[in-house]
DNA sequence: TTGCAATATGATAATGATTATCATTCCAAT
DNA sequence: ATTGGAATGATAATCATTATCATATTGCAA
């Protein structure tokens, strides 16, 4: 997928003719920075990240991050360990986890987003984003 | 998908020629309610569940559940309340849920089946299952 | 059978990510 | 400038899940 670099306000790239919401500037803050991470990110290390750049409270940030997922911006995960990840929509990878060591391997492609597209007409739901996971053992852990 | 009722021990249908565990009464007992249920219930409703039937402490089926999961009998979901629900692995379905309201509706059809099994033979994984969720707004929840 | 070590179980305390509170600050529109 | 509503931050509360630890079962050898 191509991003147009450093939009202003990159809503404009997922809703088109929506009531138009207008970000809080640490809510915008916050979406930047997750759009320049290369990976998804919990609640808490994003705290971290925005601790050097723009301070933003850490209850802020999970309000912020449940705004922004209401409007398609960001999506989430859950790992194993059962904290919540969160990235920019533009972010459609999928990981292979093991059950017993839990390391994830990303996979090369996404097989949901024809699907997704298909959805979006067949249901009466606006579809902002999916996860798609396997599941299994390691070659290591194999018991 | 077929299943054969009332399996004495489901295990043999998924592991083939793999070291054989034993499951304790307890294990299976709890591996044979969740075979009969028709959705994924959370570990304290199966507590509820076992309660009626064959007593089980909270703990130990918290422990049978990841054992379950381990064997790649059982399987597990996270909702957006941050639940986790766990299912047979038999039980290969997916939904649609509104990040507002929390509704899910339930997919007719599982379009990973097939990348599963290429993945089996792509990856040094061994592959149990898979989770498939869409997330977006209702039209209810349509703002 | 009997005895023991390994494993499973239950009750309960502890954990930790997320949410609820509430006082304060910001903002937009009179 | 004034004001009502939304946003923020610090912090307490929540609650599903885990860790403990004492007790009960199980598997196996003597
Ligand atoms: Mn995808
Ligand atoms: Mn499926
Ligand atoms: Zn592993
Ligand atoms: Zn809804």
């Amino acid at each position: 997928m191509i991003l147009k670099k450093d939009a202003e306000n990159s809503f404009e790239a997922v809703s088109k003719g929506q009531p138009k919401p207008r970000l809080t500037a640490g809510q915008q803050s916050l979406l930047d920075t997750l759009q320049h991470q290369p990976q998804p990110l919990s609640a808490q290390a994003l705290y971290g990240v925005m601790r050097r750049q723009q301070p933003i409270g850490l209850a802020t940030i999970y309000r912020a991050l449940e705004t922004l997922k209401l409007l398609g911006l960001v999506q989430h995960r859950v790992t194993l360990t059962g904290e919540t990840l969160y990235s920019a929509v533009e972010h459609d990878h999928h990981y292979l986890t093991c059950l017993q060591c839990g390391v994830s391997v990303p996979l090369e492609t996404c097989p949901v987003q024809e699907l997704a597209a298909q959805l979006q007409g067949t249901s009466s739901f606006r579809i902002y984003y999916h996860t798609l996971e396997f599941f299994g053992v390691c070659e290591g852990c194999e018991g």
